[in-house]
DNA sequence: AATCATATGTTGAAAAACCGACATTTCAGC
DNA sequence: GCTGAAATGTCGGTTTTTCAACATATGATT
């Protein structure tokens, strides 16, 4: 009983997945208040300095009165390499989807930091018209193009940059798609794809329902992974863009399916 | 007693010295707190204080309960620039209005470039409610703070970065401001306001009737300048914040009338 | 169901940091 | 040397943060 707990649990409590993300918004600000980060989590400010103080434990970030700050902060070297090795990744899969957009192609463009690289590589599109609910992403389109871009109203989440509100899906009804690009949290063994956001997820389900086809871009680490809320079958997408070909089961998953698979 | 020559070391202004200096080490670090502060130059707590509270109405480093961090992780170019930036009129004029929304307010932003600055200033206020239909300006207040933001759904004008669409003014309606703060394209000498687009209009108007005050911000550019469409006059607004007073027959106008002028 | 472990919320008192007002120092210019 | 402005220090009262101890919830194991 307890020989096999050791061996096997990988799976990331609540607790975990929060202190990740935590320092995930850390590497991007340097410094974050302790009351940032109950609202952010939403969370007692107990709860964030029992995080806090776990990882000034290992060591990972320093406390002060107040908030956290990275140990040793972004060191202008590291910080660049981990923008550059984002950028491979995740740049290199969002050049790939962009090339399975023809010219002229009606959108829908999901949230979330993949989704943002894919805005940035659609610039070298033409003529598109884009309907995405991440702010980021619609800034980035119309910084840079001159495509016709829609999005819906709502309050922004904050950790996201997405905007969410009562009549989301309904916004959403009111377009056709020829494509409409999604990234999940996780997929399964089974291909069941998730996400941790339930609103996140009907709106994506929406735009499913309103296009031609779907393309899901998402980078391998989310293989094998299970997220809060169930999204759909992986094999309801037409085109899958990754960086490394999955293993094991989830290959025979595809296989057996009608999904392309793009590896950038 | 004047033994102490050894201490003599400083030439310009001790203040603006080691507030170079405090610069300097958080680019290095990214955080610092107060008390490390003080024994690294060996002054007292109040007069680090009275530092920070300096660089932060210059926007250079954001404050917080027990220390200091950059407003932005650095890149060296952009920190160079922002810095420039800083100074600026429109940035000067962002500060000013900041300081007259008080925390927790809830808040209506206009589009253009002088309410984006507007919008990093209101990084430093706490806890606001906002209500903005420039999609760049909800990008800025949700990248670095926790307020709740809304934007109105519809389509993106590309030149400004603003949302348009049928339902704005229903939108708009459903929330109730504290302040609207507003830009203009110009102003008349009778203290006729006026902007290039019907709907933006539109939508100031709609903003202006659920605020309880209304707060222009606007350079001196703008003053004797005739734009496309009318919006309101000045007399209506609350307070004018600017570079420089207006002279002539606007000023007389303005005399006469309600408005709180503030100079930045 | 009972039990245990883990994660999170609650509370109240102690500690730390803040701010304003005023005192003191420094130093340039008369 | 005297004076005034700028910079810094000191003091107290106030606000914010912290922490420890306890309570509650959730979930897995038996």
């Amino acid at each position: 009983m307890k020989a096999a707990h050791f061996l096997m649990d990988e799976s990331p409590k609540k607790k975990t997945l929060r202190q990740l993300d935590l320092m995930g918004f850390l590497e991007k600000s340097g410094y974050a208040s302790v009351e940032e980060l109950t609202t952010r989590f939403s969370v007692t400010s107990q709860t964030i300095r029992r995080d806090i103080a776990d990882l000034a434990m290992q060591g990972r970030v320093r406390r002060h009165h107040g908030g956290v700050a990275l140990t040793s902060p972004i060191d202008a070297q590291t910080y660049r390499q981990r923008r550059v090795e984002r950028f491979t990744i995740k740049h290199r899969i969002a050049r790939r989807v962009a090339e399975l957009v023809p010219d002229g192609a009606s959108v829908f463009l999901d949230a979330g930091s993949t989704c943002e690289a894919v805005a940035e590589a659609l610039c070298e599109r033409k003529e598109l018209k884009v309907v995405t609910y991440s702010l980021r992403a619609a800034v980035i389109l119309t910084d840079r193009t001159d495509f016709t871009i829609a999005v819906p109203g709502g309050f922004v989440k904050n950790v996201a940059g997405s905007v969410m509100g009562e009549s989301m899906s309904e916004f959403i009804r009111r377009f056709r798609f020829d494509t409409a690009i999604i990234a999940v949290s996780g997929i399964d063994e089974d291909g069941a794809m998730g996400d941790d956001d339930q609103n996140e997820v009907s709106i994506v389900r929406t735009a499913i329902g309103q296009a031609r086809s779907t393309l899901l871009a998402t980078d391998s680490s989310k293989f094998y992974r299970t997220a809060l809320v169930h999204l759909g079958n992986v094999t309801e997408v037409d085109d899958l863009v990754t960086d490394a070909k999955p293993e094991g089961a989830l290959q025979h998953t595809l296989a057996a399916s009608q999904v392309n698979l793009h590896i950038a």
